[in-house]
DNA sequence: CCAGACGTTGTT
DNA sequence: GTCTGG
DNA sequence: CCAGACGTTGTT
DNA sequence: GTCTGG
């Protein structure tokens, strides 16, 4: 896949693990659960402020999108970006360049299908250690009213051998980045391999992926809750073998 | 030249 | 089958 | 991505 | 903004 849905540490937990300062006006709990399809503003590193977190919206809107019809709707489309296309695309293209970021997450959801039912998991690393995605970040001014957003994306590859068993449909997963490679990553004048050469799947030895409830499809329930992500057994589905 | 797309999924 | 809402 | 809806009429 | 199709 993609990634749609994830998961985020709480403020105090990702301005130790990534080092940065933090508004004052910026406060917020864990999120056991966030859907895409709702742009919300999660928090995000980006390459011209590399020192601090901001609250950016999910679902990139390029610059050229004229009013805001466009924008909501390049913004549900727009929640991912394939690292194989990102240097042709043209709503990507030119961001590749200059407006990398990180996206701050602890985990996320994929469905395996399986005998035509669909079973929702949850993926993180094995050592339950905050991460960030690659992303790309752009600043939309909204044309009517002149007010800038900043909105982003979180590029996807192909999928390692855990994520091919259970996002067993699409096969894809998003880049997770190295801790040593987020830095590098934020660096402005990087040429088109040495962007490439993070644009690849995380190794699936140091990830992990169980099962979870149904909750997280299951309409008018809060899913913003620790019970999302437990791990849940269902006896009819074959154990993942790496 | 103008008009329209610009994306990821999945599905075939 | 296809679209909408989350 | 998944889940759930998928319509018209008239009336307010 | 920039590219593609007509």
């Amino acid at each position: 896949m993609m990634c749609y849905h994830y998961t985020v540490p709480d403020i105090d937990i990702l301005r130790i693990r990534f080092e940065v300062s933090i508004s004052k006006k910026i406060d917020f709990p864990r999120v056991y659960h966030v859907s895409g399809f709702v742009k919300p503003r999660l928090p995000v590193i980006t390459n011209d402020a590399p020192n601090s977190i901001q609250m950016l919206s999910w679902g990139l809107i390029p610059h050229w999108v004229k009013d805001v019809g466009n924008a909501t709707k390049f913004q549900s489309r727009l929640l991912n970006a394939r690292s194989e296309t990102i240097h042709e695309k043209p709503a990507f293209r030119s961001l590749i360049k200059s407006n990398r970021c990180l996206v701050l997450a602890d985990g996320f959801f994929e469905w395996r299908h399986f005998e035509g039912r669909t079973y929702p998991y949850y993926i993180q690393l094995s050592t339950g250690e905050p991460f960030a995605f690659a992303g790309l970040w752009n600043n939309w001014t909204n044309p009517d009213t002149n007010e800038q957003m900043k909105t982003y994306t979180i590029i996807t590859t192909w999928a390692n051998p855990l994520l091919e068993q259970v996002h067993n449909k699409r096969k894809r997963m998003p880049v997770i980045l190295h801790k040593a490679d987020e830095t590098p990553w934020l660096t402005v004048d990087l040429d088109r391999d040495a962007i490439d050469s993070f644009l690849v799947p995380f190794e699936a030895n140091k990830m992990a992926a169980h099962p979870v409830s149904r909750l997280i499809t299951t309409k008018g329930t809060k899913k913003n809750v620790p019970e999302i992500v437990k791990p849940k057994e269902y006896p009819e589905l074959p154990a993942i073998k790496l």
